[in-house]
DNA sequence: GCACGTGTTCAAAACTGACG
DNA sequence: CGTCAGTTTTGAACACGTGC
């Protein structure tokens, strides 16, 4: 067993979770429309919750899997990168990064900020799972799929996605080597070009003169003193919505995206869901909650007030 | 020894403007 | 008009250092 095989193990086995209802919460079907239109407005709030208690349970779930014991356990190491490691003698620790997802709302929110730099091994995989609850809106929350993917494959999709000099700046973290544990620097970040056009082509000249290969992303010292020396010349701003999951477009969550998207719950996708439920028409919602979900239009508690 | 301020990171969501 | 990318605002956890 080495570090690849742990993770190519764990990764079958977090596979498998799809379709695995996670017994740590209810939520209760709610009596009339109404009540299902408030509760499908605020579900989402459940999210960063759930996302916690399904990260515990993966990793118990991970423990209680015998071919693991002989070398080590995995435990959570929150907060910390990565979330989830694999404590024992194999070298290097393979690590998982857990993520939740929630496909009813708006879009992915985690995001994915470490460096290239902390991935030369390969030794940490990302973990997406994508959960609901078993009816839409009341239940218990439900994994519907999983996917594994590299994080250094997700580091370079997003370095390659955004980095475009002199536009827009993928840039490393400062070297905080010197620091105490809790101002250590790991996230890249992501700036925006903010002079004028007069600017913008003047510091093309500049990009120009690095060469061929001079727009191509490097984590390396020598490249990063150069795109610093932009952001000190030109204004920029920070982009907060940088490295968002559902934005670096890398393959492999592409498609799992799609999958998700067009699997189907209770007679509709669940694309469609998240349409209707994040749409205004409230008297579509009614119908299709009454037709899907079997939730009645009014209680005998609403008629006698 | 403890309360409190600071730096860093993480996440949700409202709003804005462009585009087809 | 709806969608999407970009922008801004809001809220929070945590560990360290400082000052009482």
């Amino acid at each position: 067993m080495n570090t690849s095989d742990i993770i190519r193990l764990a990764s079958q086995y977090i596979a498998n979770l799809a379709g695995r209802k996670f017994d740590v919460l209810y939520l209760s079907k709610p009596v009339t429309v109404n009540g299902a239109i408030n509760l499908a407005k605020v579900i989402s709030k459940l999210s960063p919750f759930l996302g916690n208690l399904i990260e515990f349970n993966t990793v118990e779930f991970l423990n209680n899997q015998d071919d693991f014991t002989e070398f080590g356990r995995w435990e959570r190491q929150d907060p910390g990168f990565p979330d989830t490691i694999f404590v024992g003698d194999i070298k290097p620790t393979p690590g998982l990064e857990i993520k939740t997802w929630f496909p009813l709302a708006t879009e992915i929110t985690a995001r994915f900020k470490d460096s290239q730099n902390h991935f030369q091994f390969d030794q940490t995989h990302v973990a997406m799972l994508a959960w609901l609850p078993e009816k839409i809106i009341y239940g218990k929350p439900r994994i519907l799929d999983v996917c594994v993917v590299s994080g250094l494959s997700v580091a370079l999709a997003r370095d390659n996605h955004y980095h475009n000099p002199p536009d827009y700046l993928v840039l490393e973290p400062e070297d905080t080597t010197q620091r105490t544990a809790n101002l250590q620097q790991t996230n890249t970040s992501g700036y925006k070009f903010q002079g004028s056009i007069d600017e913008l082509l003047e510091a093309q000249e500049i990009v120009n003169l690095w060469g061929a290969e001079g727009k191509i992303y490097k984590p390396t010292r020598e490249y990063q003193q150069l795109l610093r020396e932009l952001l000190i010349r030109y204004k920029y701003r920070l982009d907060t919505n940088f490295a968002k999951m559902d934005r670096i477009a890398h393959p492999g969550i592409e498609e799992f995206k799609k999958r998700i998207y067009n699997a189907e719950v209770y007679g509709m996708t669940v694309g469609e869901w998240n349409k209707l439920l994040s749409s205004r028409r409230e008297d579509r919602i009614k119908k299709l909650l009454q037709k899907h979900l079997e939730i009645r239009e009014e209680s005998i508690d609403e008629l006698l007030d």
